[in-house]
DNA sequence: TTTTATTTTTAGTTTTGTCTAAATTTAATT
DNA sequence: AATTAAATTTAGACAAAACTAAAAATAAAA
């Protein structure tokens, strides 16, 4: 599998986490920023490579073979990420970049040696699951902040959007996975909280709340 | 610069150190396993570039630009071989086809990152140096195991091949970078040489001698 | 110094992954 | 149901990096 094949494998499984039916062509040309004719032609060799079942005008679906594939993809990507933050001192808005790249070596003993030194952690510093050498994602226990009931406490457990900018807002606000929050109030017209993070109260919009997974 | 692009850079460099006047069309080859074809193509795109200093039929030298490009891509690839044997626990004759991938990975932050998280390492697990960030190459005195004289101890601080047959056979014969080594006899004959490694007797021929650094 | 052998370059293809522009299919509106 | 809009695919082209086969330059041998 090239790398252009592998990005390609990576954001259908992505996307097919939202529909499952069928990714979209304009979907994974968006995602990858490329054209749409380009994807339909990836996905006509993707599809002779028994990765993703493919139908004009139909959208693709992974295969079993793909979606194995895909799986040791966002495993690696994953692994690098706890690496580089949890090795190297990267803070986590630094990292996707550069997994986005060691996602791409090829050694399976590298990666399962790279999952022991780093003591098997199923999370990767945004929250999300990593899977195992077998491909089993454990699912992390996990509601949006904007929707869970008032007055009870939680911990932050992930982040939906993790753009630079969302990442660095949070760091801004001392907001880390592992604080403490606890919801004292929601505002009707905005649904803007009012919330405790760490003992310390704060005003958050409900865009902030809708990215902010807590457990 | 390209995956393809660099690889070229790093095996002109390495030629480079035998023949410092200009390096051959068949021998990029020979150590890319591809045509000279493919070379001469090459070298007009890396000439454009200002990488290296080409003349029809007369090889190829480095610019400053290319040996400086080239000096950082060794300190990857090194960097990364210190990586997988010291923190993943890789033995030396496994890491060379891995880092031949890692050291294509572009971060400056993440080479200078994982060069403090390793302890600023000099050598590599084959005793080659590490050039710094400014690729500057500390020298290791060495001298070649069979052009030592009689009756001396020196350490074994580097292999010239490494292979992996000739490491493993390093390994068989419990000879590791660090191991004291005296030279008890020569053979004229042959310049078979009877040694004394860690305190234990062993005869090995001169081909063997002739591939290890001591000092 | 010719002749022969080796090395290197040129010319013309191929594959991969991309693009633009045009055609086609499907979805959404009148 | 007909028309318009959006999404998708086809057709044709291009750049990168490789190849084969043939031509040209250099080196070695007679
Ligand atoms: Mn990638
Ligand atoms: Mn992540
Ligand atoms: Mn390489
Ligand atoms: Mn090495």
């Amino acid at each position: 599998m090239t790398i252009s094949e592998e990005n390609y494998i990576k954001v259908i499984y992505h996307l097919s986490l939202v529909s499952p039916k069928g990714v979209n062509t304009n979907a994974i040309a968006g995602m990858l920023d490329t054209k749409a004719s380009s994807v339909t032609d990836m996905m006509k060799k993707l599809s002779d490579k028994d990765l993703v079942t493919y139908q004009k005008y139909q959208g693709v679906t992974l295969t079993d073979k793909g979606l194995h594939s895909a799986k040791m993809i966002v495993r690696k990507h994953r692994l690098w990420e706890v690496f580089l933050v949890d090795k190297l001192g990267f803070s986590w808005d630094e990292v996707h970049e550069i997994a986005e790249e060691l996602e791409h070596i090829k050694s399976e003993q590298l990666i399962n040696k790279l999952d022991a030194f780093l003591g098997f952690p199923v999370a990767d510093p945004h929250g999300d699951p990593i899977p195992d050498a077998k491909g089993i994602i454990k699912k992390i226990e996990k509601q949006l902040l904007s929707e869970v009931e008032i007055n009870a406490s939680f911990h932050c457990v992930g982040v939906k959007d993790s753009s630079t900018d969302f990442l660095k807002y949070l760091d801004k606000q001392k907001i880390a996975l592992g604080s403490v929050v606890k919801v004292i109030d929601k505002e009707d017209f905005d649904d803007t909280l009012t919330v405790e993070i760490d003992g310390k109260r704060l005003t958050i919009s409900n865009k902030i709340a809708n990215n902010l997974y807590v457990q």
